[in-house]
DNA sequence: CATGAATGAGGGTTCATTCAT
DNA sequence: CATGAATGAACCCTCATTCAT
């Protein structure tokens, strides 16, 4: 819902905004960003803003969409629906992880929906953003379970739920200032997380959900 | 933190006061949330909130601190530290559900500090409220091996990461807008959830977690 | 202007408390004091404040009486009638130095009434407050006149001002931030000003004011 | 320290608005002084002198410094540096005499910075201000010293402290109201003070301080 | 007479949004 | 299409004063 307006501007300069203000909402959360200092940071006008946008609201929600698109394109447009879900779980996790710790700020615009007081956005995103993860999984449970490599006793639904909720936990343990201490808490890491030392910790969350999925040998 | 005069008032009238300003901050958020607003649902002025603390942010993290301790103690406090930790984790998730669901709001705060903008708070609070529930779990966990009860093989330190990642994202699921709308979606419940439609799905997590825990039968 | 109450206290905490009131006033202004500051600086209550004076006003009033009575006691009561208008004149600038020097923060609340901001304490005090210097340094300058010590073509009025002026500058010097730091400038003084590097200057000032009255010799 | 939005509005606009600040600080004094209400009296919206200055403090700043300029450059801008001493301190009397009667809330505004509770202020600015005066006349003087026009005996520094302290207390003897009173007093005058019936007074001041500095005849 | 909790009008400042240029 | 000055409703917090105990 940006106005022609932003798309008629130089390819540049909409990267540049979508850039600056991702990174300010990230910072400062919703409510903590302003207007003037996000014009400011991306070099336009206050009044150009409003020229791309209705509103605050409405460049947030934006943003939100923009940047699970590139976290969706990231993730999906690289995995081969040929898979079988082991694979695929493992390419998520690797391929997510990866593109989180490059575009850190994209996952806190999105967890910024999950905060009190921003009922609104999750009224107008939840849904359809979770039903995408949710059908895919379920799908590719399913699958899994026809072809004989998954435990059939499983619960789908249920499954589903727990391993996008380890994703979602794992992202924000990446990104987020509290998750990220809790992260190092629990596993008593003493540097910053990086791409390297989080790779051991990593296969570990993906080796779990493998185990979990997978059926009693016999 | 509270200054010496919130002591001084009624039992009765700091605990109105402690439940509408955790529902209020709980409905908007920290930043949406108006002291004057706070002050005409608590039945105080204005001025008697200053005089009961600093400030805002100072209520906040008051109101933090009270609310987890109220959840700790309504879970911890009746836990038997002797009971095996699948009777303790079972334990940890139906006490939790039933505070939560009779106190949506306790957890709301909580999840304020992990939301963007929010650093200062993540930062005053996050070790030390998770140390104590990290520390317990990978207590438990080490008790659990010792005896045999739970399989040799596994990581302490991720096990405890995964079963206190999955209490809160079910704890969240029943008490924020987001993840309600999310655990809805996944588990395709179509009616509101309460006590009684999520007995089932909370079995299946519990069930789940024990199941990563069960030494493979011999 | 106090009430019967601010009689009835014990010597002591009266003492306290006008000590700590014209120690606040002086430090912050009259607008920057905080009763509750006092209260607490002073060891008493808010509420007895309020007991001792009406209001805030009244209270400064008072202070402002009782300094001023206080610092015309030191000077005035130990100044001989007897003594000709130079010794008269030596004597009130050294001991109202001296005064001053030692007490610091009462001339600051006198000269608060002179500030913007303050015409309605300047309404209730400027014309008692000044008539008695004015009255007694014509009187004895006629008198001087009389006696031949003094130039008989002065107009007493006028030097009346200029010496009163000389001394509300020099005393203002000694205790206000801003005239503290104009003196040190106009004086190139390094040091902070005391007892002992203001003799110099201020037997300057005197000398000054002597040779304004000194007939022409002849 | 006007922010570039204050340089960037019409002429007219902006002395209006420095007009209505500074009478308003004048009347009220700096803590009296309510930015709604200048907003209202300078026809500006109170967002609009935030945009132009970064704080009430700063605002006050600039007026002083503004106000001092308008004062400084009626009185030196129109003195000729050949005059002898003599001459230029008729001038500053009477240039400066006429310019506070004709803009008496200029010089309540640097009185302010004088009082107690305004040390911040104070020290951001009496050095730089006293230093321009105090350079000046100690100038003046040596030179009329090596001109035989002044009496070699005088103590330089003192001479000026004590010639600048006569013409701060006879401008604030004009404009503010505690020495205005203070000044009818001494002088005995019944009418307001205008710039007819002070004339004469302001003629003996000067004579007051060219006795002072003129040689003994021989 | 002392206390200190309660009050609420205000005060300085912020900020999303508008609109004339 | 860009600009940035203008707006004014909010918002956090202060503080002189009151009054029940």
């Amino acid at each position: 819902m940006p106005k022609e307006t932003f798309k008629n501007i130089s390819e540049e300069k909409r990267q540049r905004f979508i850039r600056e203000a991702t990174s300010l909402f990230a910072e400062k959360g919703y409510y903590g960003t302003d207007m003037g200092e996000l014009a400011r940071r991306a070099g336009v006008s206050k009044g150009s803003i409003y020229n791309y946008f209705d509103s605050k609201e409405d460049l947030f929600l934006y943003l939100s969409d923009y940047n699970l698109g590139l976290s969706r394109k990231a993730i999906y447009g690289t995995l081969d629906p040929d898979w079988d879900i082991y694979k695929q779980i493992e390419h998520i996790f690797q391929t997510g992880a990866e593109f989180i710790l490059d575009n850190q700020d994209t996952m806190v615009v999105y967890l910024s929906m999950t905060s009190p007081g921003m009922e609104q956005f999750a009224n107008a995103r939840a849904v359809i953003t979770e039903k995408f993860t949710a059908d895919h999984l379920k799908r590719e449970l399913a699958k899994g379970i026809e072809q004989g490599i998954v435990r059939a006793d499983l619960d789908i639904n249920m499954t589903a739920f727990i391993i996008n909720g380890l994703y979602i936990l794992f992202v924000a343990s990446l990104s987020t200032a509290y998750f990220r201490i809790r992260l190092k808490e629990y596993l008593e890491m003493d540097e910053e997380i990086n791409s390297d030392n989080i790779q051991q910790h990593q296969a570990k969350i993906i080796e779990h959900i493998h185990k979990m999925l997978r059926p009693p040998k016999g």
